[in-house]
RNA sequence: GCGCCCUUAGCUCAGUGGUAGAGCGUUUGCAUGACACGCAAAAGGUCGUAGGCUCGAUCCCUACAGGGCGCACCA
């Protein structure tokens, strides 16, 4: 053995010997295993290389995994590749763009098909990344997130939620990213704080304020307060204005909703380019006007200012006010803004027919089995989280004006878009209005498949792999508690009437050094595979865990990784120096006659065994590493080897032999333990212990924890 | 505004109702037949602040302060 552990001539082979041995796959594990214990990881985004997020799930999946395998159950780890929709098409686009291409000017199959190629080349590369971490999944399973089997069970749900009433076409306004042109859930939208004026805006007897008197072509009404007895009188009468361009009707409504106290306490009412004004227009039957078009420039309704952006046409609009004496008063206002998530462009709310899942009788499906206790969550403070959501949630947008994902199994009416399902075969009829139907060419929100994912991945509706559903734990991002949890929870009850998983496991975010999240902007993303080649892929693994509570994000330094790559190389050495003072002693030797120091010895690993066993069945993985590292640094190399020294080179026979025996019987013991935490080293140095009729460590059993050691 | 989390050694963080732990860093001494990616030792904290429950609190409760995150927005 050489006096340095050197990972890169170790990893490689042993995870070729591993995937060869067919070990990962439950089908060909050897021995009776009664009991199921099944992961479905979370699909990795196929459109780049991994993230060190991605080293900590497979990292934390793999010890569980690894450690449920060695308890002799039957494991499945079923790994997948996402086409990531929306994500995807975002990263290709930047490349398009790069290229001095554009989406917008390709057809769509032709942006599909290159989307396709590229996913599929980075998916191999995501693959390889993922197996450079170790991971004993089961490859022969992996399901790819654009599978044919995937897209049509996906497009089957879509019918049913339909045919169950569960999702509609309707016309409302949905946030709209007018540079990627496409709608987009509440989810993947985020706030910024953003510096604006506040406009005091004379109409007729009434004063309103708003942020955005560019929109006033589209106003219908006046909101007030009922219980204003500034405007109490007003409500109902019809006022005539005349702003600019254009000459108004507006109804002057009460709605309690309309805050007294907040600007001059009268609202107008855009109902076709905001949200709250929209479910005004619900409540009050208001008739909507479309004044801003899909590029976030005024339309032809509103005059001499049709064609110009809507930042643009703001300072227009009020020089033009100003001009007629409209403008009471502008005060400064800093508020909270809706952008897109990817490109943080500013979120135009804009009225548009879109597909809707109906969210309350699946949120309130969700919610009663999580109140009930059904599903862990740990930490457990998300269950508070995920409650709160699902009973606060509303509609789902699923439409996404983009090609690479999952088409929408419908038909609309190119006159008044109304959608029918694709399987009702009414394609060559008219819609009742009169007008024709054309398959829709809007796709699904990629969490609406990947909300089903528990199922799919195991190939649902087919039963062959049903038995490991529901799966045991799901374990993923904390940032993925909203926009995916709650999703496989209520789609996993609606299809299959059984909980998806048992519990849920989120981890926190890996930040850099400094706590900062990485970004690729801030150009401080570290690669996983970067620190694999410095360090060797154990020592990162077990770095990720160690000092890391669940939910709780980590900032990772280099300098941690670097102590236990030293870990491993202690490691290492105290196996080298086992090795060779044992001489003939191997693992079938009959247990000599121990002196009290040694029973002593073998009581504390007794311990030791417990306790770790205690903490991984209890997902306290960072507990049970850092035993398991102070318990062989300082009391197997530090204590115990050096007791045994003078032992080893006297020569009574039996003192001799005992301290052999107790050698190996720890470090046995402990390499099992440590196995799931740095698989490749310990998978090495049992090829090299000696031990008759060997099997791989990953199979082998866990050590006991009552009887004999 | 609402909610969640955090505040412990220089840094990053564990942890426990009974007078504090790790890694890295720092200091000192060691080439001790496994390992200098090492060994032996040491310095370093009134566990955010103020109250309360308790025989006893860093740990439980309350308030406050500071930091982070999430959600929702009043136009």
């Amino acid at each position: 053995m050489e006096s340095q552990y050197n990972p890169k001539e170790v990893e490689e082979k042993i995870y070729q010997i591993w995937e060869e041995s067919g070990f990962f796959n439950p089908d060909k594990l050897p021995g009776k295993r009664p009991e199921r214990f099944t992961i479905i990881m979370p699909p990795t985004n196929a459109n780049g290389r991994l993230h060190v997020g991605h080293a900590l799930t497979i990292t934390i999946e793999d010890i569980m995994i690894r450690f449920q395998r060695m308890r002799g159950k039957l494991t499945l780890w079923v790994p997948g590749a996402d086409h990531a929709g929306f994500e995807t098409q975002v990263v290709y686009e930047k490349k398009l763009e790069k290229e001095g291409r554009s989406r917008f000017k390709m057809k769509p199959q032709e942006l599909y098909d290159e989307i396709m190629k590229f996913t599929l080349e980075n998916k191999i590369y995501m693959e390889n990344d993922t197996r450079k971490l170790g991971a004993s999944c089961d490859w022969s399973r992996e399901k790819f997130t654009l599978d044919q089997s995937v897209i049509s069970e996906t497009q089957e749900t879509f019918r049913k939620l339909y045919r169950d009433d569960l999702i509609y076409r309707d016309y409302k306004t949905v946030n709209w990213c007018t540079k990627h042109q496409t709608s987009l859930s509440d989810l993947e939208t985020i706030s910024i704080e953003k510096k604006d004026k506040l406009y005091f805006i004379k109409y007729g007897p009434l004063t309103v304020a708003t942020v955005r008197p560019e929109t006033i072509f589209g106003d219908v009404a006046i909101a007030v307060n009922p219980k204003d007895p500034r405007y109490q009188k007003f409500i109902g009468q019809i006022i005539e204005i005349q702003h600019l361009e254009k000459k108004f009707s507006l109804i002057i409504l009460g709605d309690n909703d309309v805050d007294m106290a907040f600007g001059s306490g009268a609202l107008k009412i855009t109902p076709a380019h905001d949200h709250n004004d929209y479910n005004m227009s619900v409540k009050h039957k208001l008739k909507r006007i479309v004044v801003i078009d899909q590029f976030g420039k005024l339309n032809e309704k509103t005059g001499k200012y049709a064609g110009m952006k809507v930042n643009e046409v703001r300072q227009k609009v009020i020089e033009d006010l100003q001009t007629l004496n409209l403008i009471e008063k502008i005060e400064d206002y800093t508020h909270a803004v809706p952008v897109c998530y990817k490109c943080k462009t500013t979120i135009e709310p804009r009225l548009m027919p879109q597909w809707f899942v109906k969210m309350q009788p699946l949120a309130t499906m969700a919610a009663e089995i999580v109140r009930a206790g059904k599903i862990q969550f740990i930490p457990n403070n998300f269950k508070k989280i995920f409650l709160y959501w699902m009973d606060n949630t509303i509609d789902w947008n699923i439409s996404r004006q983009i090609v690479w994902g999952i088409s929408i199994p419908a038909f609309i009416c190119k006159n008044c878009n109304r959608g029918i399902l694709d399987s009702d075969n009414k394609r060559n009829e008219p819609c009742v209005c009169g007008g024709a139907f054309v398959q829709d060419t809007d796709t699904l929100d990629t969490w609406f498949s990947s909300g089903q994912w528990p199922l799919l991945a195991l190939g649902y509706p087919h039963t062959a792999n049903m038995d490991f559903y529901p799966t045991d734990v799901m374990e993923s991002g904390s940032d993925l508690i909203f926009r995916w949890i709650p999703r496989m929870v209520f789609l996993g009850l609606y299809l299959k009437k059984e909980i998806p998983f048992r519990t849920i496991y989120l981890h926190g975010m890996v930040n850099d050094q400094q706590g900062e999240k990485m970004s690729k902007s801030k150009g401080n993303v570290i690669s996983p595979i970067d620190l694999v080649k410095k360090y060797g892929a154990d020592a990162l693994r077990i770095s990720l865990v160690i000092g890391n509570t669940p939910g709780t994000d980590l900032s990772l330094n280099e300098n941690k990784i670097k102590g236990y790559k030293h870990f491993c190389n202690k490691i290492w050495n105290a196996t080298r120096f086992v090795l060779t003072n044992i001489e003939g002693v191997d693992l079938d030797t009959r247990k000599p006659v121990l002196t009290v120091r040694d029973e002593e010895i073998l009581k504390e690993l007794k311990k030791v065994v417990e306790n770790v066993t205690d903490n991984i069945e209890n997902f306290r993985f960072h507990l049970a590493g850092e035993e398991l590292y102070h318990y062989f640094w300082h009391n197997f190399a530090d204590i115990i080897i050096e007791e045994m020294k003078p032992r080893l080179t006297q020569d009574n026979n039996n003192s001799k032999q005992a301290a052999q025996w107790i050698l190996l019987e720890v470090l046995i013991t402990i390499i099992k333990m440590l196995h799931p935490f740095i698989p490749f080293i310990t998978e090495e140095i049992w090829s090299r212990l000696p031990i008759k009729n060997r099997k791989l460590l990953m199979i082998e059993e866990w050590p006991k924890i009552e009887n004999k050691i």
